[in-house]
RNA sequence: UCCUCGGUAGCUCAGUCGGUUAGAGCAUCUGACUGUUAAUCAGAGGGUCGCUGGUUCGAGCCCAGCCCGAGGAGCCA
């Protein structure tokens, strides 16, 4: 007979119907009543085996993390707690569990420690609900380009190019790091490498994106990146993936619009495809925030949250309008930030973000035309001369959930401004090239996949919105 | 990288002013019970107090250095 997955069977009307289920297991309760879970579903299935007839030494086999199958029939629960269960006639063990040895015990453990067992965590219910959201999440980024008729881009993920100064870069080579080749100067001589010159894994997709905008028209990528930035924060990996959207023909504000709709459109998709896992993270939240001070908790719970960015629009100004609402506001004022905001042009602060965003507006934010000498040498040169046409949007919590901008795409203020910050002129040949052939106005901008499964999930640190987490000091697994 | 806090049993933690044999809950094991819901009851085992050095008659506790973890900041998505 074939096995049945439990969130098929927990569809079925129980009949006493024959069945077979496998599984993992939970907990082994009074000798009796195993609780299976499969994995297909954050609930679990209670099995009842007869211990009077069954022999003792499987008996004791059945223990926490064991895998086992079981075939029975399917009957209404007369006990509370669960609808229907399985009367076992028929149990395999198909791999045991030492349970003086494994280390997932039926009780509450601190992601901190379930991070160091991540081979492991995804049998826990958090991590199982994590996992099934961030599929649903990455299927609802392809579903929405495509049903927009963008087309998906595979940007390279070693390169050559180290222009975009989005951070330091983990080079690629298959060098003998003990003893390189070395040129008359003494410099490692990377002509003597793999690719015949220094490469790098990407920092982002966006250069090279571009390039397929500016002939297919709405494209995205979606894929790793990687950043070797000594970063030790609750918003940053050194491995993490990226969507990158590029539009021929959108200006600004096009590219604004496009932003709200995906990000709705993600909240939304998991909204009504992952309730059951959502309200046990809402849950998972909603207990989190109980143990903070009254001050530091959030107003909205998790799918509270969710749906308000799926009803409500964002609120849009520009970078001035920020910094004379920071600039005149009572942190500010009563000098509680710790970077007062005095002059235009300074780059804001997590806190003025946050004051923006959890304080003054008390929803997503993005703000727009920044000061140019705080952002990307690609950007839009705006006509006042001082700022570039670049967006960012703001979620409580996480900050910058997304980073875009119109592209600079007159020939010769691109050139000027890579050569006014000193850039490899030569190394963007081809990314000049764009505006010397059929150049076009276009805009893109990048979401943090991991950023966005913060918000969807609820969960704080984002080390535990991916399987394996890449951070300083820290690549097991 | 900087700032703050932390590291005690498998897990989560307590450990007073530096003082006898380092504790609890859960987990595990043994037995009992048998319609349980992180079952319950009784009992048992389980410790390099992060590491190294120092102060002291005496250090889990004080000092120094190092390692590891968390939160915040910077960088950013």
């Amino acid at each position: 007979m074939k096995r049945t997955r439990i969130k098929e069977l927990l569809n079925l009307e129980p009949s006493g119907q024959s069945v077979v289920v496998m599984g993992w297991v939970r907990t082994f309760r009074n000798n009796q009543f195993i609780t299976l879970s499969d994995g297909s579903t954050i609930s679990t299935l209670q099995l009842v085996v007869d211990y009077k007839t069954m022999d003792e030494a499987l008996l004791k086999r059945i223990t926490t993390g064991a895998c086992i199958r079981a075939e029975g029939t399917l009957v209404p629960s007369p006990a509370k707690g669960q609808t229907m269960e399985v009367k076992v006639s028929s149990l395999t063990i198909l791999g045991d569990s030492d349970p003086e040895k494994y280390p997932l015990q039926p009780k509450r453990h601190s992601l901190e420690f379930l991070r160091e067992i991540a081979h492991l965590r995804p049998r826990t219910n958090t991590f199982g609900a994590v996992m099934r959201v961030r599929h649903a999440l990455a299927y609802a980024v392809h579903t929405f380009f495509n049903d927009r008729g963008f087309v998906y881009v595979h940007t390279p993920i070693i390169t050559g190019s180290d222009a975009e100064g989005a951070g330091a870069m983990f080079r690629v080579t298959t060098l003998d790091a003990g003893n390189p080749p070395r040129s008359e100067d003494g410099s490692v001589d990377f002509r003597e490498d793999f690719f015949g010159r220094e490469t790098n894994l990407t920092v982002s997709g966006q250069l090279e994106g571009e390039t397929h905008a500016l002939a297919l028209g709405e494209i995205y990528t979606f894929g790793p990146c990687f950043r070797a930035e000594n970063s030790n924060t609750t918003r940053h990996l050194s491995e993490f993936w990226m969507i990158e959207p590029e539009m021929a023909f959108y200006d600004l504000e096009d590219n604004m619009d496009l932003a709200v709709a995906f990000v709705r459109y993600l909240c939304n998709y998991v909204l009504n495809n992952c309730a059951d896992d959502l309200a046990f993270l809402a849950n998972r939240l909603a207990e989190e925030e109980r143990s903070k001070p009254q001050d530091q908790r959030s107003e909205m719970g998790l799918i509270e949250k969710l749906k308000f960015v799926v009803e409500n629009d964002f609120e849009r100004l520009t970078y001035t309008e920020a910094f004379e609402i920071l600039k005149n506001s009572t942190p500010n004022k009563k000098k509680k930030f710790q970077f007062p905001v005095e002059t235009w042009g300074v780059d804001l602060q997590s806190e003025h973000e946050r004051f923006l965003v959890e304080k003054h507006f008390k929803k997503p934010v993005i703000l727009y035309n920044y000061p140019a000498d705080i952002k990307a040498f690609y950007m839009k040169q705006n006509d006042d001369g001082c700022t570039v046409a670049a967006m960012d949007v703001l979620f409580p919590g996480i900050g910058e959930i997304i980073g875009g901008s119109e592209r600079e795409a007159d020939y010769n203020k691109l050139l000027n401004r890579i050569r006014q910050l000193g850039l490899p002129e030569k190394e963007l040949w081809w990314y000049l090239d764009l505006r010397r052939f059929g150049s076009a106005p276009h805009s893109g901008f990048g979401l943090g996949f991991e950023r966005m499964m913060q918000f969807v999930t609820g969960m704080t640190n984002i080390r535990d919105v991916i399987p394996f987490p890449r951070y300083p000091g820290n690549a097991d697994f």
